[in-house]
RNA sequence: AGCGCAGGCCGCCUUAUCGCUCUAUAUUUUUAGGGAGGAAAGUCCGGACACCAAAGGGAGGCAUAGCGGCUAACGGCCGUCACUCCGGCGAAGGCUGGGGGAGGACAAGUGCAACAGAAAGAAUGUACAGGUUAAGCUGUAGUGAAAUCAGGUAAACUCUAUGCGGUGCAAUGCCAUGUAAACCUACGAUUGAGGGUGCCCGCCCGAUGUAGGAGGGUAGGCAGAUUGAGCUUAUGGGUAACCAUAAGUCUAGAUAAAUGAUAAGGAUCCGCCUCGGCGGAUACAGAAUCCGGCUUACAGGCCUGCUUUUUUC
């Protein structure tokens, strides 16, 4: 297993991100929120990341929390890979209101992974 | 040397591991190299470029305002003068150092104005003198920068001169994919529906058309787009902004949006203190078509000029 997250596993249909908003289950583990769909035509599991504007006004917080998500994700998501070949599509939220050290952020992904993993078995 | 003011410059470094993106090279995932800023920000001006109707006339609106220069252009920059502020020298006239410097017109109209004063444009008071049938009718005193004499003020309306067409890369062109020249309603076919990126005029386009409804589909790729008013150095011209010539150089190019994460070590600063360590801090902030400016934010450090204080000679 590669710890790579390259464009094929980047999130960017609309309407795959409309219809995950419209139908996916959310689970918390704060600071982060993740809302799953799964998606049986996708090759891969696809994750986008967010962080509000509302909270983090300069784009300079929100691209480093971005950043932490996605490389949180990125050396965690083998927890998914364990079990059947089910594909899903991802969409993380940064819930807290201010920035926060990268241990936090590392160890509340690897939570939400295995709570999808166990929700999904 | 310290403090203060003004201006300019820099604005953390190295290594390892795991990743992202672009370009070459390989051709099946190797190898090598590039990868945020001085403000990338605010989107306030000016351009390049693109389209809108040939981008034409008018109304309106906006901007600028001593003089000279620079520039692709500017509301920017440089120089300089009137004026003005702070300091030094001098008895004084004045000389000198630094800072500010939106500064056309109040001889067209309208408006505004502290204090003093009876009164600052429909108001003529008090005292004295003159004068008359009578009367602020005349003069002087007093207030003030200014009193039937008019003055000040235009970053007040306004006037004058000059400049400005509009919209912006989500512009625009091409390729691919998909659907439906389907259905309903209204209007209309040269006597013109409707449209052409503010208004009016003019002009142009315009028929299997236009507008609306309901219900579907696509929302990928390429060009624009990273070589440009480019950057560095040298020489020459110019007080300067800047210009000319020569040589060298290629320096981000993402698109649900790369430029990162973690660890260790070092540097600078601050605090504690057993003088060797420990703890903490390292700002403001993230490219999105590209340039030239302006404005705003900024830990810490360096340089230059001036004022002032102290010490030494």
């Amino acid at each position: 297993m590669k710890f790579t997250y390259s464009k094929e596993e980047k999130l960017k249909s609309q309407k795959q991100i409309e219809q995950l908003f419209a139908e996916g289950h959310a689970l918390v583990s704060f600071p982060l929120k993740v809302v799953f769909l799964e998606a049986p035509k996708n090759t891969f599991n696809q994750a986008a990341f967010s962080a509000p504007k509302r909270n983090f006004k300069l784009a300079v917080h929100r691209n480093r929390i971005k950043r932490q998500m996605r490389e949180a994700y990125r050396l965690q998501k083998a927890i998914l890979d364990k079990k059947s070949g089910k594909k899903f599509v991802f969409l993380f939220m940064y819930i807290g209101k201010e920035t926060a050290p990268y241990e936090v952020i590392s160890s509340a992904m690897e939570k939400l992974l295995q709570k999808m993993t166990a929700h999904n078995a």
